[in-house]
DNA sequence: TGCTGTTTTACAAACGTTTGCAATTATTTT
DNA sequence: AAAATAATTGCAAACGTTTGTAAAACAGCA
């Protein structure tokens, strides 16, 4: 069928000449529908329909318009994290008719998120961040320029943002473990320079001093949120005179680092160390045993910061929003009571 | 400082002002470096740089430029196999300068598709396509354009593909497996409307044969490539008179599915029943115990799809190609001697 | 029927580039 | 020194939209 193909070379004046409009009824009724008599519109649709016709983005946007297209900035693909967030994002997008541009940082921070500024500029209607140790230079720019933009699990005054619940998290995770017997547990940081990471550290501190435990520095080690780096932070707590009974990792991926080296001097999990998790991922239930760990509604969040970006770019002045979620503890088999 | 300040409201004609020269003169600059006075280019390029200018991307693609945009359809973001090859992707279109337009169909394969193309045209200078269960209408639409794509995993005439030896991969597999002394050997298919599915049954059936086993159609379950989709067959495969003693998933998620299911009716892995996969996706190592399977060159696939499309971009002459990589397999310790 | 006020449609001017062609300038050659 | 040639540069016309403004059509009303 004639209808069913795409043309790439029709014209919104081919559309125009087809209904017998002229092209800028077309446009009204392509984008606004606003002052078209019901008869012309009808006539025009069908001559798109007839002709396959798709309107070219680029042009749209150059001429004002919106491109209908967002942009998004993560470090890196290669964690279950990330990816999370980004199918709820994908997700949110398709639903709002949206597309994603994806740019990925590749850890190479300074440059890379400058120019990914440079190039969405232009290109994007809005821009979603997932780009831990952002420095705020950026979101300035951003805001002098009032881009409009949503952070995810980072702060920045005068932003929209979407996070959850770090410290609670980690609260519930250490009140859990406690709850269990335990007294002595082990702590590994994530990348200290993280506000997460911070808050996920004191939630542990503080349920640790409401239960009337004393806090031990020697049972934090510090670690960056990443497999390989719990590991050395692992050994040295199991080096301690008198190791811990349990260990918190202050997410997944490293706990995966901690299960690893655990189980490398032939300890059992849970039998002879519980070991908590934080963020749940879904590599928590391919590992055995299937990680107990605090749920981070990271698809969920997803959702909220596109919903929340493509509100600000319909209501420029909507006033910045930051939105916590809750998290949740997921009882799986790597704890055990004392 | 000033020329760290990047302003999108700055055009070539403020840069042609700033540098005294005329606008074109800058815009060939910027494009293609083709008969300009070296003193010439260095001016212009310090004004670039004073100003903080930005190409406007739309309006180059606009007039005829390129956009630097690639586009690439996936039909989700929730298995690690696609993950990879995406990261492949990214990284290599990364090094050349492309952008990355990300569209996920959603399993909606019919309109979808087609949407996407749409939006596509315009909007990007090439296409990588990550869809199994395209039809050829797809490709056949692309070609009638002559705009340039690139298929991984899948095949179609006249196409650039990037695959990689699914047959060899499942007949090494199978063979190892016989190697270990294994007779009755389960076979959980992937979706076996791709390719990719039918070459690793065929694999397997050659390898059984070459060593003078009889293929028995009982040993073979129709699986989906899905953790879930695993679990009924193998159980129909453990309900059989004789079980297997071990069985080979078409894909590692497969095989996740297989362990759970094994593990749920107390057997041990791989003591009682020896377990392999095929792709090597990262969770692999996770997996407990560690999978044993065929490494699929999932990110170096990224890698050559994107540089063939955009050689194909910069060459539209060039005849499609097809390149085959090499699957190897990785020892791990799902796997045992009978 | 002629006026007024709406609703609808058409025209024109952007938007920021690229690129063919013409004009200018510099370099050789004679 | 003039002519011929090559190297640069500039101008103008696209590219396909959106949108402000002006014009046309239509309805309601006196």
């Amino acid at each position: 069928m004639a209808s069913k193909n795409l043309n790439p070379n029709i014209t919104i004046l081919d559309v125009a000449r087809e209904a017998n409009v002229s092209y800028s009824t077309v446009s009204r009724v392509l984008s606004g529908f606003e002052f078209v008599k019901e008869s012309t519109k009808q006539r025009v649709l069908e001559a798109v329909d007839h002709l396959g016709y798709v309107v070219n983005p680029q042009a749209r946007s150059l001429a004002g318009g919106k491109s209908r297209v967002i942009g998004l900035l993560v470090p890196a693909l290669d964690n279950g994290y990330i990816n999370e967030i980004v199918r709820g994002i994908d997700a949110e997008l398709n639903k709002l008719d949206y597309d994603l541009l994806l740019y990925t940082t590749h850890r190479d921070n300074g440059k890379e998120a400058s120019y990914a500024v440079k190039l969405t500029k232009g290109l994007a209607d809005g821009l979603l961040l997932i780009v831990p140790l952002l420095d705020n230079t950026y979101t300035e720019t951003l805001q002098a320029q009032s881009f409009p933009y949503v952070l995810v699990d980072q702060g920045a005054p005068n932003s929209f943002i979407v996070d959850c619940t770090n410290w609670q998290g980690a609260y519930d995770a250490t009140q859990y473990l406690i709850q269990l017997g335990h007294k002595r547990i082990g702590f590994i940081t994530g990348l200290m320079a993280l506000i997460s990471a911070q808050d996920r550290l004191d939630g542990y501190r503080t349920a640790l001093l409401d239960n009337g435990i004393k806090f031990d520095p020697d049972l934090v080690h510090v670690g960056n949120y990443t497999h390989s780096g719990a590991e050395q932070p692992t050994h040295q707590l199991l080096d301690l005179p008198v190791p811990p009974t349990a260990i918190f990792a202050a997410n997944d991926l490293s706990a995966f680092g901690t299960l690893e080296a655990v189980r490398a001097r032939g300890l059992r999990i849970p039998e002879d160390i519980s070991i908590m998790g934080f963020d749940d991922i879904p590599q928590c239930l391919l590992a055995y045993p299937q990680l107990t760990t605090i749920h981070q509604p990271l698809e969920q969040m997803g959702h909220m910061a596109a919903r929340m970006l493509v509100e600000q770019i319909e209501n420029p002045e909507l006033p910045p929003r930051h939105i916590t979620l809750a998290t949740k503890l997921v009882i799986r088999n790597s704890c055990q009571a004392l």
